[in-house]
RNA sequence: GGGCGGAUAGCUCAGCCGGGAGAGCGUCGGCCUUACAAGCCGAAGGUCACAGGUUCGAUCCCUGUUCCGCCUACCA
């Protein structure tokens, strides 16, 4: 392949296009079945077919993305597993959508040519975002990829199915479930999502039948009162103690209801009594199960009223609330409609009003399985990080209701039942039977509905590998490493794939649960569509490339903490990106061939001190990405290549390595500064996949693709002395720019300084660094005092445990440096006070542990040094001020 | 109703086992110093939300308060 320029600024988009291209072609992401190396195994949360990328996405994907790399870097065989989730209703509602544009509806189509119609707009729109985590950079084995509809996984699904009804866990019954009028299917309890709205408390007088007077029932859904077949009172509610009938009539219906006395009424709330709708309450369905009541279902699954709502029949829900209350008005029945706040369930797929219903359906008992899953929790078997999601896990698993699990749509897993036309048996077999075990009839009609989407992605991690085959998949990775995901489908997922993976593989699906947090847009707020503020990150990748969006992410992925998103964030971290690539390009002017290090002995003091600050840097970016703590990886890197390999290691390398006088500290420098860089961008490479591999290439000393390299070792060139050393001279340079930056002299201009180092190794620092400090602080000469005198027009720094002289004949301003030395003797004092108060404390002396007191007298007596110093030398310029 | 999280520099956020607070961006001053102006050097800026408590010592632990955000729930 052709090697590009090495321009001044990095260009992103030709790179990733050609690196993603080469890993690809090369298998550099394919997973080993058989392998002596530690597994390491992922699943995707897999996105929907319908689905294209968005902020979530890029999160939790560039997160995999990194411990992925980062575990092959360490020479794992690693497994992430991709896929697709068919997402039954959300697919569906796609695809009715595009047929009402070309003036179609599903129903035309028919069922058959409905599912070959999603089929084919699979084919055509499915791999959209499989192409979008690619320029992602997810390094995913794209030749196992997945669809939770594929005929393994939909064996998978009907195994489970008739393994848990033989095994009496499903059920089929019929029960008030959530419905969605506009989707026309039955939910999940989950699926609902609870709004709180403004509306009204209705009283409605019930007039006692064969008595005077009645009853005043409180509802906010008038509409449903058609369906009542009672009103409940509290059994010891004194009020209705004695009461002149025991039924009363149904306005608008003139049927005669009973009142039954239940404890479920609430005798604060309302009147005190409950108009009682058991096909269109859950809490209703249970009462008129306790007291025998006829369900009357008013409202169809269309969202209108039924034939048993009599002359409203065909009314729309909201028509007829508006209705009924208008004739209620009309008959003097409506006591009042005050208003009332209240949550009312919406679906969470299209944001219609749920209706609560009474229907058939099916249904996980989950209470038997949620058991073994909360022990897994609790014995750590399973890992939550952070660990406060595993509270809400518990909370919700031990509190879990069965799971409705039949969706009256057409896309989907089909219900693996059969009833039987002659005597209504139901079979629940893998295939379909040929005729009736009962009776041998031999009509059997196939179940019609079909299976809630998170039924299949429950087994997501083990029927990816293939199961119910025993395949060599699953028997090297499941259980799986780590899921990572957000906290938005704990339930929804995390918890049933625990469910599942436990009862079927008797083992764990994952190690660990990472969950991660939302992205947000920089004012905090979700980002939807409905409110307009949706960054799309594939926009942010074309005008930022796809290494600064990676980084920017894992640097605002703290734990427990959502993600505030803007482009200025991303623009920052491009500029990172573009440091690299030029620290590279200055590297490469000056590496040629591969140079071994030489031993220590002939490495400069910078040279020692890159190499410690290196294995220090490899060190904690390991810790961090061990305990998921992205963003102190990201920081780490960024502080160590930014701020000590460019901004100290590559201005003191400068000397030797353009000196061709010095042959051997240049070339130690050589060594140093590719061995350095190299390692830094192993370090770098999970989360800056393209631009490192890009440098990579060009690097001597290189073979193959970076992502095979080897992770660098914490421990190889840890060197305390030279770190301590180099400190002295960060710390004098700086000094020294500091009197420069603050007396206003410019840059360019060479200054004379002159140094009294009060302890011995400072001053044998100096010295021997002479000419580098000369250098980075841009000193004409540096010479060494016996004594602190100041030398005429010299400025003053103490830093380091030394006093820095800086001649500026001529131009120092009095006045100034006075202010200058007050300010920094302002600061030593206050500093100064706080540990004295500490010192003078008898308790703080005889309590705090010896260490800490050792700490505080030194810093006292250092702080002290200064002090003095400081004051001696604002003295003598005040003094010399006045007399000039 | 129950639960969880947050409040730290102008902005966005780090801050592990309690030992006197950091980064990025922004601001101010100075520099085109041949890797990088997407850059370099320097500086300013903080009652760690408020009130108590524990402790020799609290941004950190405990209690309460205020203000945000989220999850969850069958008072119609």
């Amino acid at each position: 392949m052709a090697k590009p320029s090495f321009d001044k600024a990095y260009e992103p988009h030709e790179v990733e296009r050609r690196w993603y291209a080469f890993w690809e072609e090369n298998g550099l992401f394919a997973a080993e079945e058989e392998s002596d190396r530690p597994s390491f195994s992922i699943v995707i949360p897999p996105p929907n077919v319908t689905g294209v990328l968005h902020m979530g996405h890029a999160l939790n994907n560039t997160l995999q993305d990194i411990l992925c790399r980062y575990r092959r870097l360490c020479g794992d065989n690693v497994l992430w597993m991709p896929g697709t989730d068919h997402a039954g209703i959300a697919t569906q509602n796609v695809v009715e959508r595009n047929l009402a544009e070309r003036g179609l509806t599903r129903q035309a189509l028919g069922r058959e040519r409905f599912i070959e119609e999603v089929w084919r707009w699979r084919e055509t729109y499915g791999s959209a975002i499989i192409h979008q985590l690619k320029r992602l950079g997810a390094s995913c084995d794209w030749r196992r990829e997945r669809f939770t509809m594929d005929e393994g996984l939909s064996r998978a699904v009907r195994k489970v199915f008739v393994d848990l009804y033989r095994e009496g866990l499903i059920y089929r019954g019929d029960y008030i479930i959530n419905w969605c009028p506009r989707c026309h299917t039955a939910l999940a309890d989950l699926e609902v999502e609870h709004e709180e709205v403004d509306g009204r408390l209705y009283h409605i007088r019930y007039p006692f039948a064969g008595a005077a007077g009645g009853l005043t029932v409180a509802t906010t859904r008038p509409e449903t009162m058609l369906g009542d077949t009672a009103v409940a009172v509290h059994p010891e509610d004194e009020r209705f103690a004695a009461l002149p009938a025991s039924a009363v009539l149904l306005p608008l219906m003139d049927r005669e209801i009973p009142v039954i006395r239940d404890p479920y009424v609430e005798r604060g709330f309302g009147t005190g009594a409950l108009k009682v709708t058991p096909a269109h309450d859950p809490n209703d369905f249970e009462i008129g199960r306790r007291h025998g009541l006829p369900a009357v279902k008013v409202i169809g699954d269309d969202g209108r009223m039924t034939a048993e709502a009599g002359r409203f029949q065909g009314l729309d829900r909201f028509a007829c609330r508006k209705q009924v209350v208008a004739e209620l008005e009309r008959l003097g029945l409506l006591v009042e409609a005050r208003p009332h706040r209240h949550a009312v369930g919406h679906c969470y797929r299209c944001r219609t009003a749920i209706e609560p219903n009474l229907s058939r359906q099916w249904f996980v008992r989950t209470r038997p399985l949620a058991e073994p899953a909360i022990a897994a929790v609790r014995e750590g078997r399973t890992r939550i990080i952070p660990e406060t999601w595993a509270n809400t896990y518990f909370d919700w698993m031990e509190n879990i209701r069965d799971w409705c699990i039949s969706r009256q749509i057409w896309w989907g897993h089909p219900i693996p039942a059969w009833t039987c036309a002659a005597c209504g048996e139901v079979h629940v077999a893998m295939e379909a039977p040929g005729r009736c075990t009962r009776c041998g009839g031999s009509e059997l009609a196939a179940e019609e509905d079909v299976l809630d989407t998170w039924f299949s992605s429950a087994l997501w991690p083990f029927s990816t590998m293939g199961w119910p085959e025993d395949t060599a998949l699953l028997r090297r990775f499941y259980p799986t490493s780590v899921l990572v995901t957000g906290f938005d489908i704990l339930f929804f997922w995390v918890a049933r794939m625990m469910m599942m993976g436990l009862h079927f593989l008797k083992d764990v699906p994952f190690r660990d649960v990472y969950v991660h947090a939302l992205v947000r847009d920089e004012e905090g707020q979700k980002m939807s569509k409905s409110r307009g503020n949706v960054i799309d990150p594939l926009e942010v990748i074309d005008r930022y490339g796809t290494d600064a969006f990676r980084f920017t992410l894992a640097a605002f992925a703290a734990q427990g903490r959502d993600i505030k998103m803007s482009e200025k964030r991303v623009e920052g971290y491009r500029h990172f990106i573009n440091k690299i690539w030029n620290a590279a390009r200055f590297a490469l002017m000056h590496l040629e061939g591969v140079q071994d290090l030489p031993p220590a002995s002939e490495l400069s003091l910078a040279d020692r001190w890159i190499l410690s600050r290196l294995a220090n840097a490899a060190h904690e970016t390991r810790r961090a990405l061990d305990a998921y703590r992205f963003n102190d990886a990201a920081a780490a890197l960024y502080r160590f290549v930014w701020h000590e390999f460019c901004d100290w290691y590559l201005e003191a390398a400068k000397p030797a390595l353009q000196d061709p006088a010095r042959p051997q500290p240049r070339a130690a420098a050589r060594a140093v500064l590719g061995r350095v860089l190299r390692e830094a961008l192993v370090l770098l490479h999970p989360f800056i996949p393209f631009v490192t591999e890009e440098i990579w290439h060009h690097l001597p000393g290189t073979s193959g693709s970076i992502s095979r390299a080897a992770f660098p070792e914490a421990s190889g060139f840890r060197d305390p002395g030279a770190e301590e050393r180099m400190g002295i001279l960060i710390e004098a340079v700086t000094a020294v720019r500091n009197v420069r930056g603050e007396t206003g002299i410019a840059p360019g201009q060479a200054l004379e300084a002159l140094v009294h180092a009060g302890r011995p190794e400072v001053r044998e620092v100096l010295a021997a660094q002479r000419e580098l400090v000369m250098r980075l602080a841009r000193l004409s000469s540096l010479s060494f005092l016996e004594a602190p005198v100041r030398p005429r027009g010299a400025a003053t720094a103490v830093a380091a445990g030394a006093t820095i002289y800086v001649r500026l004949e001529g131009v120092l301003d009095f006045a100034r440096e006075a202010a200058r030395l007050e300010k920094e003797l302002g600061k030593v004092e206050k500093e100064l006070a706080a540990i004295e108060r500490k010192l003078v404390n008898a308790d703080f002396l005889a309590k705090a542990p010896a260490e800490v007191v050792h700490k505080v007298r030194s810093q006292q007596a250092e702080l002290g040094e200064r002090r003095e110093k400081l004051r001696a030398h604002l003295d003598r310029i005040r003094a010399y001020d006045s007399a000039s």
